[in-house]
DNA sequence: CGTCTTGTACTACTGTCCTAGTACAAGAGG
DNA sequence: CCTCTTGTACTAGGACAGTAGTACAAGACG
C-alpha cells in the first residue's frame, strides 16, 4: 500500500506534500495505472491531519488526470505521467545513493548534504530555465 | 554582492526561502564572517515583495545569531556555522553535478530529477532520523 | 431495501503569510 | 546640527492553509 509522509519543518502545505508525493511515485514507477490509493479517512488518521486537507489534495489529483475517484470504492490511479525507465532510473538511483553515502562518510550532516544539492538543483534549473 | 532568488512554486513562504539561503550560503562558503547582505530595500526591490517579508526574514536571522543588523549601516554575517571543508565541497560538488549532467542525458526532465533526488534525500533523513 | 464505505460539498472558524502604509531609532557624512 | 540610509516597530487588511463538523451522492454488499 502506497504510504504517504509528512515533513512539517519544510514549510510545504500538506496536501502540497500530498500531491507531490503522488506525482513522484508515478514517475519513478512507485505507483502504477489501477493502483488504489489510501482513503481519505486512513490518510487523515495515519498522518493526524484533518481529512478535508487529503480530500484536497486527492481533488487536486484528480483534477490532473492522474487518479480517478469512485465514490465508495476508493481513489484509483489512472494517469500515465513520462516515466523514467526502470533500468535508467535502477542506474542513476544507485549511483546518487553512492553519491549521498560518500557524502556522508565525508562527515557531512542532513543540512550539509541538502544545502549542496539543492544548490546544486538550483543552478541547474536556472540554467535551464534561461534556456 | 550576495543574490536571493524565489520560487513561486514551491509552496514555501518567501521568508523562509531567504533565511534557507542565507543558511545555504553559510554552510557552503558562498557566504562568510563579515560579509555584507543587500538592504531590505534592495531585496525588496529586487524581488518585488514587501519589504516587511525581506525584514522578517533578517530578524529570524538576527535571532539565529547568524546575522547582525546594524541600523543605518546594513546587516552582516558575524555567525559562524560548521562549514563544509573546500576540499570536500569541491569533490563532491563536482560529482553530484557530474551525475545530473548524466541524469539529463538519460533524458530526464526536470521534474523527474528532482523526483529521483527527493526520494532519495528522504530515504536518507528518514534512516537517519530513526537512528 | 437497508447498511456500510467511500468520495464530495458546504459553512464557520483560527492561524499564518504577505501586503500596505506609516513612524521611529541608530549610525554615517556633510 | 541636519540629512540620508539603514533596520525596526506598529496597525490594518486580504488571501490561503488547516481544522471542525455536518450532510450528501455513489457504489458494494447482504
Amino acid at each position: 500500500m502506497f504510504a504517504f509522509r509528512l515533513d512539517a519543518r519544510s514549510g510545504v502545505p500538506t496536501y502540497l506534500q500530498l500531491v507531490e508525493q503522488v506525482r513522484r511515485g508515478l514517475l519513478l514507477g512507485y505507483l502504477s495505472d489501477g493502483d488504489r490509493l489510501p482513503t481519505v479517512r486512513e490518510v487523515a488518521a495515519a498522518l493526524v491531519v484533518n481529512p478535508n486537507t487529503v480530500a484536497k489534495a486527492y481533488r487536486e489529483l484528480e483534477h490532473a488526470g492522474l487518479v480517478d475517484a469512485r465514490g465508495g470504492q476508493g481513489t484509483y490511479v489512472v494517469g500515465s505521467i513520462d516515466r523514467v525507465p526502470a533500468a535508467t532510473y535502477a542506474r542513476l538511483s544507485r549511483d546518487l545513493r553512492g553519491w549521498l553515502a560518500a557524502a556522508r562518510a565525508a562527515g557531512l550532516d542532513h543540512e550539509q548534504v541538502r544545502a549542496l544539492v539543492t544548490a546544486a538543483l538550483d543552478d541547474d534549473t536556472a540554467r535551464a530555465g534561461a534556456a
